[in-house]
DNA sequence: CGCTATTAACTGGTATGCAAGATAAGCTGC
DNA sequence: GCAGCTTATCTTGCATACCAGTTAATAGCG
């Protein structure tokens, strides 16, 4: 998920179980598992590598995203407490902190907190995790092609409009400052697999992307 | 999924095993990803059971789907061609020759079948995938508690104006016929819960469910 | 008769060995 | 020097054996 293997190292069940001590049953099943969400490509009798992440993944997990989102900041919003708009400042000094300290991997962490807060005070807490699940292709493809400079400060900006209209209590421009927020990435998608072919499943045409009519 | 194994039901590894002529294994790889979508509940040293329905499962499905849906089925009207109009009319006959015939495993199959083409047109097939995924707790809870007769002919009539929609290229329009479509439900789980406690894991108060502002 | 302690028969978790297929290097024949 | 075949060594998939913990029935004791 972090990219530390690049899609398409080997992997090897063997080596694995030799470096944690364990036999290969666990490391088997512990395998299995990321292979059902693409993050390992089994190849019967042959070997396992890391995950190559599938392009058609990249547009539909983020219009899922956003549908989901757009309803979790509305819920929240309809539903936050005096209490919860503490919590949500807090977190957003929290994030301004780290932001400044430059630390890309902390602020990545505090950033899906900020999400799955927004998803506890909307009393959906189910419904975050499955976005993260959604998200986990989209977020190795940032990782891989996408380093802007001046992007935390940018998150920052947009998380803390979120959060104003929350406390407003205006619906509305809650969703469509989430839409804002979580729209874009769709651009770079097509240059992003032009530079590394080798890391794709080019399962559609990156030029020709789908859209949706949200 | 089909509840043809009632939650709660034990299930052995060695029986399953033997039943189906192979060792443990393969076995046990199955229930390892069945016990990933809560559909087997795996209690370490003491047994494997079908899995209970998670409550806080049900409200949550029901408000990602639609979400999800309602993105879908606007994507599909502002997508779908003359040939997919064609493919929608036909399938809503089938539809309704099924329904008239009372078959309703086959209709639930016929009515994903026909949730599944939106996505389709819309050019976002893995949505629905989700989708699939986020409902499974929904359908077993139906299937469980819910029988309501002439269920199938209101399906139809509302997939049908669904259709009219799309065909007539109105989004909001659409997309509040598949809200309207993918309402409810709610109100029947305090008194399915109420009627077989020990099939639900009462994970949230059944009498006071979360509800979304969308 | 009732309660407790013991034990025996399960469970899932792990380690290991073997089989079948894929792969790549090396050898043979030309 | 090169093409093609062989073979050695990988891989994952499956079968099996064993371990530790849970559970429930049973035997023994008060």
């Amino acid at each position: 998920m972090e990219l530390d293997l690049l899609p398409g190292t080997p992997i090897s069940e063997n080596a694995i179980a030799h470096l944690e001590g364990v036999s290969r049953t666990p490391v088997r099943e512990a395998i299995l598992r990321l292979a059902e969400e693409q993050l390992v490509e089994v190849v019967p009798q042959s070997g396992s590598y890391v995950g190559r992440i599938p392009v058609s993944a990249l547009p539909e997990a983020m219009l899922s995203r956003r549908a989901l989102e757009i309803m979790l900041v509305r819920t929240a919003t309809s539903r936050a407490t005096p209490q919860d708009w503490q919590l949500l400042d807090a977190h957003l000094a929290l994030q301004a902190d780290v932001a400044s300290s430059e630390d890309v991997s902390r602020f990545h962490h505090l950033d899906d907190e900020f999400h799955e807060l927004i998803g506890h005070i909307a009393g959906l807490p189910r419904v975050w995790e499955h976005v993260q699940e959604i998200k986990v292709q989209m977020d190795r493809f940032r990782r891989l092609t996408f380093a802007q400079a001046g992007r935390m400060g940018l998150v920052v900006r947009e998380h803390s409009a979120i959060v104003e209209e929350i406390k407003a209590g205006n619906l509305n421009k809650a969703a469509s400052e989430m839409a804002t927020h979580l729209t874009g990435l769709r651009s770079y998608i097509a240059m992003g697999v032009a530079q590394n072919p080798q890391y794709f499943i080019i399962d559609i045409d990156p030029d020709n992307l789908p859209d949706s009519a949200a």
